[in-house]
DNA sequence: TACATTTTGTAGCATGTGCTACATTTTGTC
DNA sequence: GACAAAATGTAGCACATGCTACAAAATGTA
């Protein structure tokens, strides 16, 4: 989410995989709301023409007050313009970002039924594990579905 | 992490299954960093005899203050015990707690590493991926493991 | 138009989780 | 034992992300 992230001077702390991997995963994290609003901004545009903000505390589950505090990041970072009481527009970059999380959410969710996972514990774990996917991961998934 | 965690009132807002999906990943994320401190003790103290503060924050990939705060809320929630410039033990609710997240990051990675994603990457995706991975699932990756 | 309801905004609180800078304690070496 | 180095602890900062309570604006309805 945040836009700079600044490394700092000696970044090669990691010194062991795990280390590593573990500075990835926070990375994900910060994004990861970013992602998540601006995916359902894009579905509620779609499905009712535009996206409120008690719309998007109902569909994210939280209060109308998270929303907004993080609304305000994410114009500050470019992925929404919003003026007040007015509704919530992607940018081209948040637009983007929404097509990508869209597709990759649906690819993940695919994936696990495919396993044979309940269609609401796919749903379930999919709202969580698409963030830790990598392209590389996510193209041996569509590899998984196109085959098997 | 939190050890109560109380519900509110009326902890039934989740209208939506996405909203219900969203709550799920942040209950996931609380104890997150919980099963990642467990795990690690339970590693350096097989490896080495024992876990110590600098050991953790060259493991985790954060500063010793960090790792010291986190302990003492690994203390309060009753995953760990330590006293002042000691080793950190598990406490028997720790020690079963990494053991279970020891074998669950094995399979994720093993599941991975089975769809033809490199070595590296799996170990990078599996460490965020793992704390998403529901019972259901995670037997579904045994099941994947076992017969393909 | 007047009033009630809904929506949106804001103030202020809590907790988690990262950090740097500095203090203290422990450990290793001579 | 004395001193240097390493490990540990603490103070205090930043930011994200949740909340309740209250205020203001917009919207719907009689
Ligand atoms: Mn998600
Ligand atoms: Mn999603
Ligand atoms: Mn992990
Ligand atoms: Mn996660």
């Amino acid at each position: 989410m945040k836009k700079p992230a600044r490394q700092s001077k000696k970044s090669v702390r990691p010194s062991s995989l795990q280390a590593e991997s573990l500075q990835q995963t926070r990375r994900e994290h910060a994004t990861e709301i970013a992602e998540d609003y601006v995916e359902a901004i894009a579905d509620l545009a779609a499905a009712q023409g535009e996206a409120r903000v008690v719309d998007l505390a109902r569909r994210l589950g939280v209060t109308h007050v998270t929303v907004n505090r993080t609304l305000a990041r994410l114009q500050r970072d470019g992925y929404v313009t919003a003026q007040p009481y007015r509704a919530i527009f992607l940018t081209g970059t948040g637009r983007k970002l929404a097509e990508a999380c869209q597709q990759r959410h649906t690819t993940v969710v695919s994936f696990l039924r495919s396993l044979g996972i309940n269609e609401k514990t796919a749903e379930l774990d999919a709202e969580g594990i698409e963030h830790h996917v990598s392209p590389e991961t996510l193209a041996a998934f569509e590899r998984h579905l196109r085959k098997g």
